[in-house]
DNA sequence: CTTGCATGTTAGTGGCGCTAACATATGTTA
DNA sequence: TAACATATGTTAGCGCCACTAACATGCAAG
């Protein structure tokens, strides 16, 4: 009893019969995605997990696309919030914070790749959702308010906007590559990180490393 | 019945009941992936497009991964080429034809978005299959080496695979935001083929453009 | 309490990947 | 040329999945 109990009061989430399906599918999706890719995962192995029938999610989304959705959101907040703590820790506006980003993008990409895929090449369908569009904006313009930041504090010489555009290039292309293994066909022995590390106070246009 | 006869003889292709069949489903799903999206791409399609029954196709391939494996070979032979093409047409050694084998590249990605996709983000499985190592290697290989020897016959300071690698990385960046309209909520106005004959100098690790 | 609504289940439809059993064309060999 | 072996194709059917309709259940408000 006192496990029945617990259950309904621990968490204000508990809603109606199984206490927030809505939110236990997103969450078990999100783990689905990144395990098996977002083209092998299944709405009825969601449901498994979530000990449903494959017609409960219906009553909370309008249909698979919906819930991916959903997945690509959280996506975008997940990826947001590391940017966010790396660039605390580094201290914000400095050039350390700049390479902390990237690497934070790049390590994002590594641990959640099916959602960072999803985050990109996923369907149009997903990409026109309300959520996906709002925090996709947020991820993105953090990125490049930092960046544009510190290029007018520093008086670099080139266009704020366009030095940022080129820095996220550069990570993101980093990221695509890296994390499809291409990479280890051509140079193996690639350290990344070190990469994006030289790679950011050129395309800042400063000169060679200290 | 000179139609059947020139058909059979036009081309050395024809084989036995359909005539290639085989090649039939490949092409008809190369199509079908870059207009619908490798996820969207059925089987069964390919088999309507090619007037056989749904069974047809497993006398040629083991599963829908070994055309779809077939598929992403085609790709990376078909954008060898074209950067063999953009080389030759902009002279083999010279910086204009680095930037135009990185104009070539995102070309490629826009105009066969689908089988761009493959080509990376597609499943592991794709990826072990024995032609798209093999070509693979051959596209990626004939890019980094034209970048080193770009730099070696220029004597530039830093170490060629290291920049070659570097100019792929930001052209493969490029290529990804750019056809998944990433670009758009940001920098809607970005050139993109601006920004990358922008940032190879940079990456090159050459003075500012003349 | 009972009525209404949100939530969940069971059963069923149609599409797809894939297999097995059967059918047919082609090339080979007696 | 006739018979066989092989390569290619078809039909029928299985299981999985997305999705829908009809029915069931439990909370909440009158």
């Amino acid at each position: 009893m006192t496990t029945a109990a617990t259950e309904e009061t621990a968490s204000l989430k508990a809603k109606y019969h199984h206490g927030d399906l809505r939110q236990a599918l997103i969450a078990a999706s999100y783990d689905l995605v990144n395990d098996k890719g977002a083209d092998a995962f299944s709405l009825a192995d969601a449901c498994r997990l979530a000990n449903v029938s494959t017609a409960a999610p219906y009553r909370h989304f309008k249909d698979r696309d919906e819930i991916l959705a959903e997945v690509t959101a959280r996506g975008f907040e997940a990826m947001t919030a590391r940017a966010v703590e790396a660039v605390e820790a580094a201290g914000e506006g400095t050039i350390e914070a700049m390479t902390a980003m990237g690497h934070a993008y790049v390590a994002f990409a590594l641990s959640d790749g099916g959602v960072f895929r999803l985050m990109f090449g996923g369907a149009p369908a997903l990409q026109d959702s309300e959520p996906v569009i709002e925090l996709g904006n947020n991820c993105f313009g953090y990125l490049i308010q930092q960046i544009t930041a510190y290029c007018k504090n520093h008086g670099l010489e080139q266009d704020a906007d366009a030095v940022a555009v080129k820095m996220w290039t550069f990570v993101h292309g980093a990221s695509a590559l890296l994390m499809d293994d291409k990479y280890e066909k051509v140079t193996p022995d690639l350290d990344v990180n070190g990469m994006i590390a030289e790679a950011v106070p050129m395309l800042l246009g400063l000169p060679a490393k200290p």
